[in-house]
DNA sequence: GCAAGTGTCTCGCTGAGCGAGAGAATAATC
DNA sequence: GATTATTCTCTCGCTCAGCGAGACACTTGC
């Protein structure tokens, strides 16, 4: 009806979008004995395989908000499915590496691929301009959303909310 | 080649969008003493709650996923928290009625109103034609996520949805 | 009344993640 | 070359979310 009705509609389209492809991977994970945790470590040593950076157990665990005894846990995890192997790293022996194997790579591939090509394909029915559009769209979205995480991260602290609890 | 680019990039966007509103909703739960569970359920509770449905624990439940035990957990955590209440329902007495208080209105309100503003004035850089685009991209990558839910779940030996329990 | 069915809660347990700190290696200073 | 500080990773003990099994309360059908 008004102009303000369609802006709504997208807000809720973007939450409904992120809780299908939440609860898609939380499928995946249960339905190979991950945990959403496992599944999120993955995903980010893939990347970073993808991209030839070396990952730590340090960097996982930051990237992923755990502490290193939970990081332990974690890789200890991954180790005893087969997914990933731990190296020490000759250069600097206090580190290790953590190097995907590739019953990992194909656990990625077989399950995101699927889904990356069925959206690949629905895309198809957009026109280039319509992309750009909608690309355009998601960054802006993806922008405020970063920003928006930052501002109540400061406000914790100053500002007149209550931020109750943490001792 | 942009023609096959673009869309990756799109995939990207996507991705890092729903990881971005992840990390939203988990800092916003952790800094109000909650785990990640409980602010879905709070989210499940406000829009049932706006769209004038009752809901129980079984529903709730089922909703999230939890067995009857973690429900009762979870009921008893946000209800100790004094964000919802148990009611017994009048007309059938087995039931608890989950309402939902001012403060889990508040807080809701509060938190992701703030976002859904920012959001919103975001759109307004938008032209109706480009967010009625928008839309229709973000429909058609949510159906096709939905899609491949019930595939994958249909591949794991399933067969009729289990909605509870089983396996 | 009694039996079957449904909704919620209790009990005991597993295991992910936390805080604290130990252990091993490197880097910096004398 | 030894000593100290720094940087990674891992171990220990603990808390608590969620699971399976089953008890309890209530409703419906006979």
């Amino acid at each position: 009806m008004s102009e303000v009705e369609e802006p709504m509609r997208l807000v809720h389209l973007l939450r409904g979008l992120t809780v299908e492809l939440d609860l898609f991977g939380a499928e995946f994970a249960a339905g190979n004995g991950l945990h959403p945790t496992d599944l999120r470590a993955l995903i980010h040593l893939l990347d970073a395989a993808r991209a030839g950076e070396v990952v730590t157990p340090g960097r996982l665990g930051e990237a992923l908000r755990l502490n290193s005894a939970g990081t332990t846990g974690l890789v200890d995890r991954l180790e005893r499915l087969g997914l990933i192997r731990r190296e020490r790293d000759p250069q600097d022996r206090r580190r290790v590496r953590l190097l995907v194997e590739d019953r990992a790579m194909e656990l990625g591939q077989g399950f995101f691929g699927g889904l990356i090509g069925d959206l690949l394909a629905a895309m198809r029915r957009f026109g280039p301009g319509e992309l750009e559009t909608a690309g355009r769209f998601l960054e802006a979205m993806t922008t405020v959303v970063a920003a928006a995480r930052q501002g109540t991260r400061e406000q914790r602290g100053g500002g007149a909310t209550p931020a109750r609890g943490s001792s």
